[in-house]
DNA sequence: ACAAAAGTGTTATTCCTACACCCATGC
DNA sequence: GCATGGGTGTAGGAATAACACTTTTGT
């Protein structure tokens, strides 16, 4: 007799937001844990999958049409994560672009990836490997789409990368890597310049708004390609 | 009231036999889908999270020590994916050097994955799943060790390579390539020559076989470090 | 000697980093 | 004019694909 288990899904939404990555998360009121962090999540429902109800219940949480990108980062499904009833977490990452700004519930706030307060249950390790999927992914996808507003310069996509990936990036190389692989492309308008002066910034946007591989890494690709991910 | 639900564990176990990439199914002799090839698995049990009950399942099936990894791919979850009682299915890639031959149950037999029979539920997109995230991960980590005998030539390691991701390799560029990144090193021995006689071969090994990224695609890294995966 | 298989040398290309230099605006 | 920020040109270097050539064996 097998003991009772209840699936539930749990995202790891991040934004950036003041040049930080951030994730939001809401504090318990209740045992267990009570007064600490957990991550957006509940119970699957029965008529759905686990990708239908992550997205339902962050409906909750922030509004929908800022959620740009939501993948599944694994289960979480060790006996004892939580006390008492048996749980069984699938984990996703959600992103948010930088310049939304989603209206959250009393209980909710965006926390910085460097100095979260204490987490519920096991919550700091799929924060944790929702970070180092993005990393991974900023590297050899379009992902940026989901993290950037739709027209930005390129010095702002900079400082998303920056945040982001936690090391230096040049804006120089960054702008014809991306645009070699077709990943960018300018809007053709221009950014007004700050109050101390200096050259006014093109614009530029992602080319697609759905995730593709754009490195396919290059070792093992069949002979007499090219690099470049799959353009249409 | 939530609707009764499972939660069991399904592997692709996946190992290249006779030059083809092949997986590891078992036929199901009673309703649903009686007939029908089934991937390994079960249900979870109580005391385990799902990597260990993975584990534990395989080992119903084949001799644990031949399965070299073993990494999730992805939860299964449309409502009716399984008729009956609801079940959730967290899916796994399982890998098996192609020197071993591991003795497997009657109803078990080996299917290329070119020439599929009919198989039960869901699990022929777990297995394309699994095919997908091979070969993606061979072209940027040193994956191979986990397909590949404990010593082996570069032109046997080469139609491992080749049988895996579809496409043609060059065992010149292979060998240069993986020793380069210190995947590969030569044991110092000498394979026999075939009965047309040639030049005996150098055999190699993976110098480590835990998987690691040897590729971490160069277009974001930090600034003034080599491309070399971590080389300890 | 000749065929077969393995391995090395070499070249051309592609992609990237780094850095110097030029451009456009506010004050 | 000059400070400030944006963008381009270009050289150097690293990694790889392609292919010719050499090495070592069996018959």
């Amino acid at each position: 007799m097998p003991r009772p288990t209840e699936h539930e899904v749990l995202a790891a939404v991040l934004q950036i937001r003041d040049d930080t990555l951030q994730v939001l998360a809401w504090q318990r009121a209740q045992p267990p844990d009570s007064g600490r962090w957990a991550l957006p999540g509940g119970r699957l429902g029965d008529d759905e999958d686990v990708e239908r109800s992550v997205v339902r219940q962050l409906a909750e949480k922030v509004d929908l049409r800022e959620v740009t990108h939501v993948e599944q980062i694994a289960v979480f499904s060790d006996p004892d994560r939580v006390p008492g009833a048996r749980r069984i977490a699938t984990a996703f990452l959600g992103l948010v672009p930088a310049d939304a700004d989603p209206a959250v519930p009393a209980d909710t706030a965006w926390h910085p990836l460097t100095a979260l307060p204490a987490t519920a249950f096991d919550h700091a390790a799929i924060i944790d490997a929702a970070r180092d999927r993005l990393r991974a992914k900023l590297s050899y996808t379009n992902l940026g789409f989901a993290l950037a507003p739709r027209a930005f310069t390129i010095s702002a996509l900079r400082e998303l990368y920056v945040a982001a990936l936690g090391h230096p990036v040049s804006a120089t190389n960054l702008q014809r890597v991306l645009t070699r692989r077709h990943v960018l492309e300018p809007t053709g308008d221009l950014a007004p310049p700050g109050p101390a002066g200096g050259r006014p910034a093109a614009l530029f946007r992602f080319t697609e708004r759905t995730l593709r591989v754009t490195d396919a890494s290059a070792v093992l690709r069949p002979p007499g390609e090219p690099d470049r991910g799959a353009v249409p």
